[in-house]
DNA sequence: CTCCATTTGTTCCTGTTTTCACAAATATAT
DNA sequence: ATATATTTGTGAAAACAGGAACAAATGGAG
């Protein structure tokens, strides 16, 4: 169904290059932080799993941050990878549904690492509201509307189980979230405005064991 | 770089029909248990999010299995796509890292809904080896590869910190690990014979960021 | 029995994505 | 200076995936 593209005055490019930035951006900190000042695309795909043709190709959409016959400098990479992406400045998301799932995403360390930072909580259980997770009190699931928009938050991580999922996702969508990461193995239906990601670790899981059984026979 | 494509004498289709096709299947569960019987490809897809085309197409890879003018019967094309999935007997799986993250995983009720059991978890941290979490036993790391031979395991989650990612995957594959889906936000280097799926929250939150910050700037 | 309304399975076509391949640019060595 | 070795950025080509569209099959109504 409809791919998600996105097109500038200059081209268009699918939405996989900008999940590749975030990796490539992600990357490249490493490299930093060995002390590497500058890679050409060819020495840093091993890191990647893409070719360099492609990295370079991602990267051509957004400008010419290369030198020929030298490579790429790590420090200003980073900075035009950030600019791109939208990370040099702090983003504020929710979370709701503090089942497993949600406490283990309020303590991910990876969110930080993108100046990603959970300010609100919400759950329907009643156990569960007041308590304060990683710093982050958990709220009833009626103030949902009134702290998203006072906080201006746009982004909200959606761990409930399916059976709520779709009605959360409706009260999300009402407090003026625009972007959901989805958990829960459901598809949501929300207005072509709002932008979903699926995380399905089900079916993640399944295809794997499609290729393990069909190696299995071939052997 | 070299996409996952998977070739019959019938012909090739992409690694990305397999995981529609687990999402078919858990749909056309809930169908089930909802009481219906038989359903067109055009009357399912609001729940999925592809075209009917594309439903019928992905099918036909592996057979015939609705009936012209009628459509799919429900519980026939479950049991089809268990079959194609290899859902259809018990797959033990493996979990390596029990931090949050592992945790949650441990206790996630949608595995167990695709036969996928989590028969062994393994950490370094001695103060939870000893631990019995949701049924399961944490082992040492230093046991790994006696107990996932002994138990003939062949997939494995790998919940591990970034640093310590690559190396136990080296282990996982030394004990005859063939399947790996990799919460660690790293490119794993594994010989070609093992099958790494990554989930990378990451890249989506990013890539979601991304897209959000752009409607703003049109808007 | 015939006609009509459905719906599948599949072919063909179209637009997208990836890779190839090379000119242009840079650095280094002699 | 000049030649040589790199490496980028990018058109062009190849490989792919998705969707339109339609023949073939089915069931039901009259």
């Amino acid at each position: 169904m409809e791919r998600e593209r996105i097109c500038t005055k200059k081209s268009c490019f699918s939405f996989d290059t900008i999940k590749r930035l975030s990796l490539y951006l992600r990357n490249l900190k490493r490299l930093k932080e060995k002390g590497i000042e500058v890679i050409s695309s060819d020495r840093i795909i091993p890191l990647l799993n893409v070719s360099s043709a492609q990295f370079r190709k991602d990267l051509s959409y957004f400008g010419e941050f290369g030198k020929r016959g030298v490579g790429y400098e790590v420090g200003r990479l980073i900075k035009e990878l950030e600019e791109i992406l939208g990370t040099n400045k702090e983003w504020k998301i929710a979370l709701v549904g503090v089942g497993r799932l949600g406490q283990a995403l309020l303590g991910f360390e990876g969110f930080s690492k993108f100046n990603i930072k959970i300010v609100c909580a919400f759950d329907i259980d009643k156990k569960k509201v007041g308590k304060v997770i990683e710093g982050v009190k958990v709220e009833d699931m009626k103030k949902l509307k009134t702290i998203i928009k006072r906080k201006r938050v746009k982004i909200a991580l959606l761990c409930t189980p399916p059976h709520s999922a779709q009605e959360v996702s409706e009260k999300l969508v009402a407090a003026g979230i625009r972007g959901i990461l989805n958990f829960s193995p459901l598809i949501l239906k929300v207005p072509s405005s709002v932008f979903v990601s699926n995380v399905d670790m089900a079916c993640e899981l399944e295809s794997l064991i499609f290729f393990l059984k069909r190696n299995e026979r071939k052997v």
